[in-house]
DNA sequence: ACCCAGGGTCATA
DNA sequence: TATGACCATGGG
């Protein structure tokens, strides 16, 4: 199964998914910050703490107290260290002149300079180029690398590689920003209602993307037959 | 009383 | 390089 046949298969299942929900880049990119390891509900209300402040803006973020911010990112949690990021965030953005200020930068460049604030990880950065600057690339994220190898789709050597499933899916999918993004909106999806940390028998699913995958695990389910 | 959630950094071996 | 601890709240 290639990336191009699994967009198709999940797009069949799920439906376009319209991603990143967020208003503006600003809000999208705060939003990539605030649910690091965190569920997008809770991240949500962080989201509205700051606009019912007041405070979802570039200057207004920066201009507000840091014990303020803190206590309005308490309900998606590592408030703390997520306080701190977001302001770094937000002066480094302030020093690049905006979002408006960052189209001049080529989009290694610009990976480069996200993954250089502190706080700023791999797929937070690839989350802000996609969905925020609408640059083409691909996040990985925990649900990736668990469908992508229980699909078999990357060789067991390299799952745990960000840059390794990254790249395999660019070259795959090409730099179209809309699939790319599509995409990983769909793996989210797919993964927080079929495919599970631990496997449930909700893999009669999986086995629908790619019968040859989890050989043990399917024979299980045929043997036991059908649930739900 | 567990496990999980749209990560990232730091200390240690 | 590769684990483990840590950050912390809310839902199932």
């Amino acid at each position: 199964m290639t990336p191009p046949e699994l967009l198709d298969r999940l797009l069949e299942m799920h439906g376009p998914q319209d991603w990143w929900p967020g208003e503006d880049a600003f809000e999208i990119a705060v939003g990539a910050i605030l649910t690091q390891r965190t569920s997008w509900r809770n991240a949500a209300r962080a989201i509205e703490n700051l606009r019912a402040a007041n405070c979802l803006g570039i200057d207004a973020l920066l201009r507000m107290g840091e014990g303020h911010l803190q206590e309005l990112l308490k309900p998606c949690g590592f408030y703390r260290v997520k306080a701190a990021r977001l302001t770094r965030f937000c002066r480094w953005l302030a020093a690049h002149g905006g979002f408006p200020g960052l189209g001049a930068m080529s989009t290694p460049a610009l990976r480069e300079a996200l993954l250089g604030v502190h706080g700023i990880g791999p797929e937070t950065a690839d989350a802000i180029l996609l969905y925020a600057c609408e640059r083409p690339v691909f996040v990985v994220d925990a649900y990736a690398y668990r469908l992508f190898g229980r699909l078999g789709l990357i060789d067991a050597l390299a799952q745990r590689n960000y840059e390794v499933v990254r790249r395999r899916v660019e070259c795959a999918l090409g730099a179209d920003s809309s699939s790319l993004s599509e995409l990983h909106a769909l793996v989210v999806r797919h993964g927080q209602t079929f495919c599970r940390p631990k496997p449930l028998c909700e893999q009669c699913r999986l086995r629908e993307l790619c019968p040859s995958a989890l050989p043990a695990h399917a024979a299980a389910v045929a043997g036991r037959g059908s649930h739900h």
